[in-house]
DNA sequence: TTACCTGCAAAAGTTTTGCGCCTCA
DNA sequence: TGAGGCGCAAAACTTTTGCAGGTAA
């Protein structure tokens, strides 16, 4: 366990999901010096411990949280606001896939997409914001 | 409507669901001469337009399908088998998710993820295998 | 002409790889 | 000495942008 591995730990911990960049810079603003080569080649080895786990909010970039960390992210895909809910939520949804289809769902690991109750009722949502 | 434009729409169709490069593949095959830019304009325009839809099945690449073709995709993350699941399998979540936060759940923009019926059983899903 | 579409080339952004150096046991 | 971790540089890959030429109304 280095120095640079600890500073890693704490950022993922601290920024609660973050993409490997803003964990990096976080990393940074204590350590200036790591490179973020380490935090990539970190988080990769963290994840193989099992000690963090990475979910797709939808446009492209993976973020990392905690592996107890554990719930459902909404993605809003007008404003990109990022909220959580309950995992016991997916109970049901998980219920009924197991049954029909045998499909074991990893709840956590993607984000459900949509339009978050601040942002105003659009008939056709903007492809442009949901990249 | 251009050639290129037909050719992008077929490929889309063709192939159920597929990303930007698989699409220029295909195009390909029967045009050589288009170029990967215009597939990725085109793709732009036609879902500016509502003719197709993309989907983000968790690694990375945002693949492309026809706007009516629309189904909950249920990746295996072991064996990346895409699987397609009814659109009222979430219809319990998405009333959930509407009453409990106001959140207006698009279900066909993210696949689910999880582990597929023919994949054996592991303690540790691969971290690698997820990406 | 005007507007738009295309192909090519280059740029930009993200992630991975190679390599030499350093540290620590 | 030997294994592993780090930083740096470069490569690889995906997606976007700028530009010049072509086509059609």
């Amino acid at each position: 366990m280095t120095p640079q591995r600890q500073l890693v730990i704490d950022a993922v911990r601290d920024l609660g999901h973050a993409t490997p960049e803003q964990i990096c810079a976080q990393v940074q603003s204590a350590a200036p010096a790591v490179n973020i080569t380490t935090v990539y080649r970190t988080l990769d080895l963290l994840e193989r411990l099992g000690m963090v786990r990475h979910t797709h909010l939808g446009h492209g970039a993976p973020t990392y949280s905690e592996q107890e960390h554990q719930h459902v992210h909404l993605v809003c895909h007008n404003c990109g606001t990022v909220m959580e809910a309950p995992t016991d939520l997916m109970d049901g949804l998980a219920e009924r896939l197991r049954r029909e289809s045998g499909f074991e769902l990893d709840v956590t690991h993607v984000a459900l997409s949509g339009r978050c109750a601040d942002c105003p009722d659009e008939t056709q949502i903007d492809p442009e914001e949901t990249r």
